[in-house]
RNA sequence: GGCGCGAUAGCAAAGCGGUUAUGCACUGGAUUGCAAAUCCACGUAGGCCGGUUCGACUCCGGCUCGCGCCUCCA
């Protein structure tokens, strides 16, 4: 019963064993908090909540950090640009995002760090790092010498010169070498910012993660999780850093990135405009249809995100909670049963949701055919186990087909019963009549011999 | 220029060197006063060209096309 795991930094899949056992220290990249998230940035947080469900299963501990970004260029620009606090925007964002990821049912990580709390800490891991000649100041900056570490490159598999030959952007003339990176930057008067030995300013972008990593989980962790385009830059120079400010302790010993969700093929991303917000996509479909759709493909390819493959994940929930509300009882699987299951290996196996997806289905199916009662209240409770795993199928099915509006339904029972006499007296047009007034009204009506029942359709 | 990923049936998406993936949609049937839900039936899919093999969607090589990173980005 491995989990295994593709480790970016080896292109491998490897089998995961944390470094002290019972104990899983992970860490992901959270948002830059300035306006709202869309469905890309959703993706991770997604997939790495359904890891964390998953180790929690196998682990005793597992701590999981995800930080919040609350000081940045785009932060301040954001700011300026309706004359508001920094503070009062990043913290108005950091509630927004909270409130769209609790809709995709992801849970809250054991930690959640904020950047400006850690200011102190990036201060003395900078120090640190010019201390050992790793890095310099200069004009007010601070950098990290890329030179001054053998491999700087090998997450991203890419070398100094390769890198350098595609350089797309102006070399600072602070730079003593074109590839080295910000560590600490000056602070104009009107610019937030924090006295340092280098003077009043700020800290560049990769420096936060090193530094609530070590504060919060220490020199080496387990997991360290983000988007496919963190690879490089961002997770190649925290890398660097921590690595060199620790002298040469492992940063990360497994590195999962997640692949891009695109919208007509191309990544969606703020700076080319086509991206979704997640606050849009909730206006018209549930969280948890959000959530299925992401766990639809595999969390290393891409995946091209649609209305089409949200009907589509609207469709497979309500068939399986179709399935589900078909049996009252309930009774927790033994574990043998769940971790013996098809959808549990496939989850293992680097998070093969769509397999587990499938065994989902074929469970379903099991109940529906509903021979043996025994074998039926296992398939439930099997989907349930493993819909927990992947953060879905846990609403009480009738409120997924009814909604939480018990208090207004008063008027659907009436017409139901009134559809009801109709057909007691033969009044076939009548009744059809009824069945269309609430069709119109989104409400789907399903006669059975026990009675009619309704769901929002 | 460097590094990397992908191409599976109408759509979405997996595993696997030989035996039905799975879902959604469509069509036919059962059921129903009519529907819905459900069940049954129905798709030789695997970019192109070679190679390896008794056998390749699955391994190897080439080609074509698409995408990404090298800049802020999940």
């Amino acid at each position: 019963m491995n989990l295994n795991i593709y480790n970016t930094a080896t292109r491998k899949k490897e089998i995961f064993e944390p470094q002290e056992p019972d104990t899983v220290k992970m860490y992901v990249c959270g948002p830059t908090v300035y306006n709202l998230v869309h469905i890309g940035n959703a993706r991770p947080v997604v997939v790495f909540d359904t890891l964390f469900r998953i180790l929690r299963y196998l682990y005793k501990d597992v701590v999981y950090a995800r930080n919040i970004t609350d000081i940045d260029d785009k932060i301040m620009k954001a700011a300026a640009e309706n004359g508001e606090q920094i503070s009062v925007l990043a913290a108005r964002y950091a509630a927004e995002y909270d409130r769209d990821m609790a809709q995709l049912n992801a849970l809250q990580p054991s930690i959640v760090p904020y950047a400006t709390e850690h200011v102190g800490q990036m201060i003395a891991m900078t120090e640190k790092l010019v201390s050992k000649g790793h890095a310099y100041a200069a004009q007010g900056h601070v950098l990290f010498a890329v030179k001054s570490m053998a491999d700087y490159g090998r997450l991203s598999n890419r070398s100094l010169d390769d890198m350098l030959d595609g350089a797309r952007v102006e070399v600072a003339p602070y730079k003593k070498y074109a590839g080295d990176f910000v560590l600490w930057k000056p602070s104009a008067e009107n610019e937030p910012g924090w006295d340092s030995p280098w003077g009043r300013g700020r800290p560049g972008w990769h420096l936060e993660c090193s530094a609530m990593i070590e504060t919060h989980l220490g020199n080496t962790i387990d997991i360290h999780g983000g988007g496919r385009d963190l690879v490089f830059p961002h997770h190649e120079n925290e890398l660097a850093q921590s690595e060199c400010a620790h002298g040469g302790e492992t940063y990360v010993r497994y590195w999962m990135h997640n692949g891009y969700v695109n919208i007509d093929g191309e990544k969606m991303s703020k700076s080319l405009g086509n991206f979704r917000t997640v606050r849009e996509l909730l206006k018209k479909y549930s969280g948890e249809v959000i959530r299925f759709a992401l766990l639809s493909a595999q969390y290393r390819s891409e995946l091209d995100f649609s209305a089409d493959l949200l009907e589509q994940s609207k469709s497979s929930l309500d068939s399986l909670y179709g399935a589900l509300a078909k049996i009252s009882e309930e009774q927790v699987p033994e574990p043998s049963l769940l971790e013996s299951s098809a959808g549990f290996k496939a989850l293992l196996d680097d998070l093969n949701t769509p397999m587990a997806v499938s065994e989902l289905h074929q469970l379903a199916k099991q109940i529906n055919k509903a021979d043996d009662v025994k074998e039926v209240l296992q398939a439930k409770a099997l989907m349930l186990a493993l819909g927990d795993l992947m953060g879905v199928l846990q609403e009480d099915p009738e409120t997924w087909f009814k909604g939480d509006s018990s208090e207004d339904s008063a008027w659907i029972e009436e017409l139901i019963a009134a559809r009801q006499q109709a057909k007691v007296d033969k009044q076939y047009a009548r009744a059809d009549e009824i069945r269309e007034e609430l069709n119109a009204k989104g409400i789907v009506l399903e006669d059975s011999k026990d009675g009619t029942t309704w769901r929002k359709a």
